[in-house]
DNA sequence: AATGAATGAGCGTTCATTCAT
DNA sequence: TATGAATGAACGCTCATTCAT
């Protein structure tokens, strides 16, 4: 039942996870726990469905932004960017991710639908990453894929939905529509290997 | 005493905050639960405690790092990258900031405490970026860092302790500081406030 | 369920307040506590059932008293009072009321239903009293009743079950009869304002 | 030490007896656990310890009072028993005899010395009763002094400490100075052994 | 499909008590 | 005398789960 679904989605972002009980639940959706129980015999056949069905419509969403072609690859990649960082600021998504990373370090299960995710949210990258820079190797631009997609998703924190930094959001959006063009135009495999930059033996020389 | 925040602390980070319970707790301090509660009267005395210390051992991190003069600024900030950057690999950083970030959506105090901690991060970012960049206002200044910041924090996600990419974190590390480099180097104040791209209503318009 | 509220009134009776524990009241239900839990959420409620259903039961006693209008106001008066004095010495009316009146002192809800009851005792007392003094106003007349009804309750502590003077109940009760008889058919006005007798100075004059 | 049971005793009336606990005695005493139990090993031994320096300092008023010879009986009577009432509307008294007598039913202790305190009160009674009535054997003097305390102990749960009659304390004070006055003067022997009031039989026949 | 009832474990917390210092 | 630290049991309460109806 989708009402279960939904009742659960909504106890963990409103709440936490820690509060995501089976009688909150149940109550949310106007059931009795026994009732729920026989949609789901236990806590984790829940979880695991809460999470398969949330994440897929972020899937879905993403299938959506890549079909779009008419743009040019700069243009797209812009527009992804600012869709993934608008998303981000809803009550929604704010609620959902930080639980889900958390959950992540310890359920395996959230792990894999995590891994699932954003391998299909890269995926969506790739092809406007392959267009701009034909040259780099497959692995260079999805680990450039892998950046982004990290970048993005950690400003949650900062510009999510009641946080701290909310009203930056726009900036924000700006900056990162940006600053990853000009990291996918500008990078060179050197650079990525860390064959290049002079910088980064002083970390470690100045740390001593 | 430090060994009851030392255990809270490892039960957060190896269990996550659902098992951060004062049984398990006074477990791993090698405690009776009577015993714990006279060292903290209540759960809530002791999480606060506990996020104190650990956000407090960041703060440290973050002061000793800025404190380095003798490179270049640009070096610099590629230095403070790749030490983040490490340092969230750590099982401890992994373990314990998605936690903080889940909880500071439902948890005043630890909202408070990534508050400060985050303040600080910038604050250590700042001063490099305005030797770089001293033709632009503060408040963009702060914007950048706001936003160098969170995309640091995003690839815990990616390449941290046991993460599916964890073996990307050196390319990861590379990337980041080139293209923090490159934004902080290359962008412009029209940029930050969305005067200058022309990509901006893409998104709309297609997904209509 | 009725066994709960019987199972928690033979624990307070028997066991007395303090030990009226959700666990101690669950074992003699022949529950577990998270059972007992399911029918009462939290113990107040419980408590606040108890007081009200025992409450409820003496309220019911007296109603029945009054009704009976075939013997003379002076009779039914002497019935009343050998009737409250008899019940005073069973086991329940004196394992309750003590707890009931030290509750009173600390719980608003308790209080409020002592008060109740007790406004039910005195309108049982006040149509006999008006009939033997119809020239007494109501206020006097309420007076008597409350007087009457505090003396009654008083004998508790000293002819209730197994008090030391439990033997002595049909003699307390000969003199409560006569005595309660006596004062209503004798008192005036005037003295139950106090203008009238002559020793009261002496209290004072004397203790200094 | 006295502050230890002056804190014993201040915890009881202000927060009733299972609020009791060695913890907030000491907190009151200013003192910690540790030391607390240096002075009474267990809880036992300290609430003894507090009934009986309370109960020694009721004793003590009573001693006081009977010692007063210039007045008739008649007036030392009533000044006694207005002494009582007024001193029932305490806070300490109406906080402190309800929790013991409800302790006197599951704690032998405690019902010995509440029996030893109303012996004092009974013997206080005692001359004054016997200086108005010689003819009345010493076993129905005694009766009546039983009465006499009974009915006016029952008054603290109406006119005591902020209870619901505490403005009619007055009144109630004045019907029993004139209630107790006329009984002692006018009962007689066959009255108080059940031989001569009529009205008995009433309850039981009319109740079948 | 749905309810109500029940279990048993675990939760945070409080308590009387003990004891080394 | 006095403290601080420690124990173990009990407290009220919540939870996932089970099951008869």
């Amino acid at each position: 039942m989708a009402e279960i679904l939904t009742a659960a989605r909504d106890v963990l972002i409103e709440e936490g996870y820690p509060r995501l009980t089976m009688r909150n639940v149940a109550e949310r959706a106007k059931m009795t726990v026994g009732n729920l129980s026989y949609y789901y015999a236990n806590k984790e056949d829940l979880l695991h469905d809460l999470l398969e069905a949330v994440i897929q419509g972020y899937v879905e969403d993403f299938d959506r932004i890549v079909a779009n072609k008419e743009r040019s690859p700069e243009e797209r990649l812009q527009d992804m960017v600012r869709f993934v960082i608008g998303d981000l600021a809803t009550k929604e998504t704010t609620g959902f991710f930080p639980a889900l990373w958390a959950l992540a370090n310890h359920d395996d299960f959230a792990a894999q639908e995590m891994s699932s995710l954003y391998q299909v949210e890269r995926e969506a990258f790739a092809p406007v990453i392959a267009e701009l820079r034909p040259d780099l190797s497959k692995k260079d631009r999805d680990l450039l894929a892998l950046f982004i997609s990290g970048s993005i998703e950690g400003q949650t924190m900062f510009i999510g939905h009641k946080r701290e930094k909310a009203a930056a959001g726009g900036a924000i959006a700006n900056i990162a529509a940006h600053s990853f063009t000009a990291l996918v135009k500008g990078i060179d495999a050197a650079t990525i290997r860390g064959l290049k930059e002079a910088s980064k033996p002083g970390a470690k020389k100045l740390a001593s």
